[in-house]
DNA sequence: AGCACGCCGACT
DNA sequence: GTCGGCGTGCTC
């Protein structure tokens, strides 16, 4: 009798891979069938990724007589093996990542035989008209069409300008499976998805990747940390008849491009530095952009005013003594909300103090206003005219035609990211957001800091993009960090003997060929999470996956290995 | 006897 | 990474 290895979509730690089951001669089974397997004392969904005449677990193989649920074909047991080995986790893990929960009772599906194209393609172009650009070619490609965008909203506004279905982490479990079936089992269909989705890539006929430039596409937090990006590519060299269109603004440091390739962003663009700017009654908006920005209403034009800065006031912070306020759980510095203040980093809200803990001073107004006091500012002036946003908020906008964009900061719309990634994070969300107003025809005035502002109207042309990339990749190259080299990320639970234990064990499985830089402790931990340290491994040359796994994978039960890490020091 | 808790090894 | 079997020890 023989036997079907699978991998359940249950989590197991990293070196359990596959269960082996006896089957009837005769069974129709194959490798890529999803199937129901009795797995302990429950059944569990499953995916066959092998057919054999022996098993090393002959003894304790179970007999069973499965009915296929649905094919995903064998292209799908090869991703899940290849993700598995890229994220250091095993290969039950990665499935149940896939497949996050089915549902009690599952419907029998009719499985289809899928041709697939015969001239895949394999294209990346930057654009200022993403969007419609992803559009145009959803609506003229034929069979599957994945749609992979970072963001939820964006993945429903993308669904809804195509009558497509979405797929999200938001979906109810069983309105989720019934999707993905739905485009698996279906010969032409478009379906719109965040990273969620990315692994159904292996069963399409075209990828079209929004914003390839941008870093939500992977999953940074929870296990596996997986890159729908990544997911993409090794979708793309395990199944050769799939196209993948890549769709972006601005082309990630490190791709090799000229000019040509690079949108150059036209727009009416006013830059106005803040030194030497007269105040108004309007804290954040000069004199000259109030002006704008009445000249605007006048015109019965729509304004936006971009205000980075959450809350109601940046910082709790004293006037008289210069106390500011921190998190009773992990030492970041608060946001003031009307009646409760914030940390943005584990999320506790605490009361707002009526007076200065520290000296009983009654001013802790200092700070910088934030967005929801201007907000209020402003609509006391102007009425529902203008609205005031922060960059969430602006994302989830779609900007009506004529808009007058006015960002009261350029140096806070890159988000909050590490030194060593702030100017290009800028530079890519400061033309997005140029794209974004150009697109519908708007207006963009930007205050800032004047040595940013002598150099933004440079970034939203191709020749100073291709300068800013090529300076900034000089400045990786000589501090040895990516794109110019390859660093791997290793992120250890407690404190720094765990991680100097971690590092001896590196030095001798590696050898002096690798430079390990580390341990760094990671700066901001909440007090109910143990301390985190992290090393980085700078390989020798490029390695293939295959060495890299090799070598490290001794190294993955104590600590978490992060190939492509998007932050180095969190 | 009945039940809560915690440890440890197996899951095919 | 979980789950469940089993031993321990406490309560009725």
């Amino acid at each position: 009798m023989p036997f079907i290895s699978v991998v359940p979509a249950v989590r197991t730690p990293i070196g359990v891979d596959c269960f082996d089951y006896r089957i009837p001669e005769n069974a129709s089974v194959n490798v890529g069938d999803l199937v129901l397997v009795p797995f302990r004392k429950r059944s569990t969904i499953a995916l066959v990724v092998a057919r054999s005449h022996t098993s090393a677990f002959a003894d304790k193989a179970v007999e069973i007589d499965p009915a296929p649920i649905l094919s995903l074909g064998a292209s799908s047991a090869e991703l899940l093996q290849a993700t598995a080995q890229h994220t250091f986790s095993s290969r039950p893990t990665v499935f149940a990542s896939w497949m996050r929960t089915a549902p009690r009772r599952l419907p029998s599906i009719p499985s289809s035989s899928h041709p697939s194209s015969s001239t895949p393609q394999n294209l990346t172009f930057f654009t200022s008209s993403r969007i419609q650009t992803i559009i145009q070619h959803a609506s003229s490609a034929t069979g599957r069409t994945l749609i992979l965008t970072p963001w939820q909203h964006r993945a429903e506004a993308i669904a809804s300008r195509l009558e497509a279905s979405v797929l999200h982490a938001d979906l109810a479990d069983g309105a989720a499976w019934k999707t993905w079936t739905t485009f698996a089992t279906s010969m032409s269909t478009v379906l719109v998805t965040t990273r969620i989705g990315s692994w159904l890539a292996c069963l399409a006929d075209t990828v079209l990747l929004d914003e390839p430039e941008n870093d939500d596409h992977k999953q940074d937090e929870l296990a596996p940390r997986f890159d729908g990006r990544w997911i993409v590519d090794a979708s793309a060299r395990i199944r050769n008849g799939l196209s993948v269109i890549r769709v972006g603004t601005t082309p990630p440091l490190g791709s090799v491009l000229g000019p040509s390739d690079i949108p150059s962003i036209e727009l009416p663009l006013t830059l106005e530095p803040w030194q030497g700017r007269g105040r108004t009654d309007l804290p954040g908006l000069s004199p000259a952009a109030i002006e704008q920005l009445e000249a605007a209403i006048e015109a019965s034009h729509p304004v936006i005013v971009l205000h980075p800065v959450r809350g109601d006031r940046s910082r709790i912070h004293c006037r008289d003594c210069g106390w500011t306020m921190t998190c009773p759980s992990c030492s970041f510095t608060l946001t003031a909300e009307t009646t409760t203040a914030r940390c943005h980093r584990c999320g506790r809200t605490t009361d707002l103090p009526i007076a200065c803990p520290s000296c009983g001073g009654s001013d802790l107004n200092a700070s910088r206003i934030g967005k929801d006091r201007l907000a209020s500012l402003v609509a006391m002036r102007y009425g529902t005219k203008v609205t005031v946003v922060d960059l969430p908020e602006l994302h989830r906008l779609r900007l009506t035609p004529h808009t007058l964009v006015i960002l009261t900061d350029l140096s806070l719309i890159g988000g909050y990211v590490e030194d060593i990634r702030r100017k290009e994070r800028l530079i890519i969300s400061w033309r997005r957001l140029a794209a974004s107003v150009s697109q519908a025809n708007g207006e963009l005035y930007v205050l800032g800091p004047e040595t940013l502002l002598s150099e933004a109207r440079s970034w939203l042309s191709a020749e100073g993009l291709v300068s800013a990339w090529k300076q900034e990749e000089t400045d990786r190259a000589s501090f040895r960090y990516p794109p110019a080299h390859q660093r791997i990320k290793l992120l250890i639970d407690g404190e720094e003997s765990n991680a100097l234990a971690v590092l001896e064990h590196a030095k001798t499985a590696l050898g002096p060929s690798w430079i390990i830089e580390g341990p760094f402790p990671v700066a901001y931990r909440s007090n109910t999470r143990i301390p985190r340290q992290i090393l980085h491994l700078l390989p020798p040359a490029q390695l293939d996956e295959k060495e890299l796994f090799l070598l490290l994978e001794p190294l993955a039960k104590e600590a978490i290995i992060d190939l492509d890490p998007i932050a180095f020091f969190s």
